[in-house]
DNA sequence: GAGCAATTGCCATTGAATTC
DNA sequence: GAATTCAATGGCAATTGCTC
């Protein structure tokens, strides 16, 4: 017993450190008086107790049988950031462990492999512009995204690529992430975007995903230079993969009148795309249907910003707290008997006593399930 | 078996020493 | 200087042994 309780210590310190938090900070979360006390249970000196043991899984966003697992933990999947944002290894630790989460759910739910996300192997140092317009145009078409891609690109990978997507508080300043792991694909957005500007970030971790096997990771966090170059190129594949050329230019040659455009069409064009008018313009530019000249003037003159401006507040879109079909899959697990209503609120973050009105909020409704006969041939 | 006192072991607290 | 560890001390609950 006296071993496990070192491996027990010893987990706790390492998964403490990597989380960058202090013995002092560690003992105020559990609710211990001292951070001695955490000291004594690192060095194997003090037992654990059942309720300590599960603040402890808790706290350090693992599992209890993580803590107690005598085989040495595997190396946690890397997250590719797209600005390191504050508590970086609190939020990477609680993204990886949702996506954990996420997978057990469809393990328990026996949803068959999903079909594997289309992979890119790319020379970033090699590959151009055009290299990256003719792969958003591949994307698109193996994905089957049509004329507005924003409206099911998210959906789409969701349900046929069992990409897992996380909101978060990631900051004022804007940043998403993407990892692949044993769980598969998995981005996590900020929950402070706007509509727009939230395709426009999904798009861009759809690249990082796309392209995750061209290069390591710990390769793009140290090479600054190729990791501007790659960020570059994963804006450019969101605005060709959400401004597709062919539509676009349909949509915007067709609200021409006599050699001009109104400003509101610019607005209703970037509305029915789902994507900001700066996104727009730039793509139009890019395409050769506006001069650097037409961008410039509209995206300085107040009028058009203000007219941008009013039409934004109406199609603000705040996320739900849990991804709606992760709620959906805890839901079904529960139904079919497969975990316990206790573990069907620790899944959705909440208390039994709050479980109904939050599977409420889902549209789900905690009602005796019931049974048909078929004919199964 | 119930009640009580003595014993034991574990834990929290405190202050000081050591390590990083 | 902050974080961590060590050692001493007291409190509390569980256990043990005894008496009725």
């Amino acid at each position: 017993m006296e071993n496990l309780r070192k491996i027990l210590g010893r987990r706790i310190t390492e998964m403490r450190k990597s989380l960058k938090l202090t013995q002092a900070d560690l003992a105020k979360e559990i609710g211990v008086s001292s951070p001695q006390i955490i000291s004594q249970i690192e060095q194997g000196k003090r037992e654990v107790g059942a309720w300590e043991l599960a603040k402890f899984a808790k706290i350090l966003r693992t599992t209890t049988n993580t803590l107690l697992d005598i085989a040495e933990p595997k190396p946690l999947p890397e997250v590719l950031w797209r600005r390191i944002p504050e508590q970086e290894e609190i939020k990477k630790a609680d993204f990886l462990k949702h996506c954990q989460e996420y997978h057990d759910l469809e393990r328990l739910n026996d949803i068959a492999p999903y079909e594997n996300v289309p992979r890119e192997k790319m020379d970033f140092n090699k590959a151009d512009y055009q290299d990256i317009t003719q792969l958003a145009e591949r994307i698109s078409r193996d994905i089957s995204l049509g004329a507005r891609p924003a409206a099911m690109l998210e959906r789409a990978l969701e349900d046929r690529y069992g990409v897992k997507v996380w909101y978060m508080y990631l900051g004022k300043d804007g940043s998403a992430a993407s990892t692949v792991g044993t769980f598969g694909y998995a981005i996590l957005m900020n929950s402070m975007e706007a509509l727009w500007r939230r395709n426009y970030n999904f798009a861009h971790e759809v690249f990082h995903l796309v392209t995750w096997y061209s290069e390591k990771p710990d390769v793009l966090r140290n090479d600054e230079q190729l990791w501007q170059k790659v960020e570059r190129f994963a804006e450019f594949f969101a605005s060709c993969l959400l401004l597709p050329g062919d539509p676009l230019t349909l949509a915007f040659d067709k609200r021409i009148k006599k050699s001009s455009i109104n400003y509101t069409d610019f607005i209703e064009i970037a509305r029915e795309f789902d994507v900001s008018t700066e996104a727009l313009l730039y793509r139009l530019l890019n395409l050769r249907r506006l001069t650097r000249k037409d961008v410039d003037r509209l995206l300085g003159d107040p009028q058009f910003r203000d007219m941008d401006r009013s039409t934004m507040s109406k199609s603000w879109w705040s996320p739900p707290e849990l991804p709606e079909r992760f709620v959906r899959l805890a839901f079904i697990a529960y139904k079919k008997g497969r975990i316990t209503r206790a573990r069907l609120a620790r899944y959705l973050n909440t208390s039994l006593f709050d479980l109904d009105d939050l599977l409420k909020e889902y549209g789900l409704n905690d009602r005796e399930d019931c049974k048909i006969k078929v004919r199964y041939t």
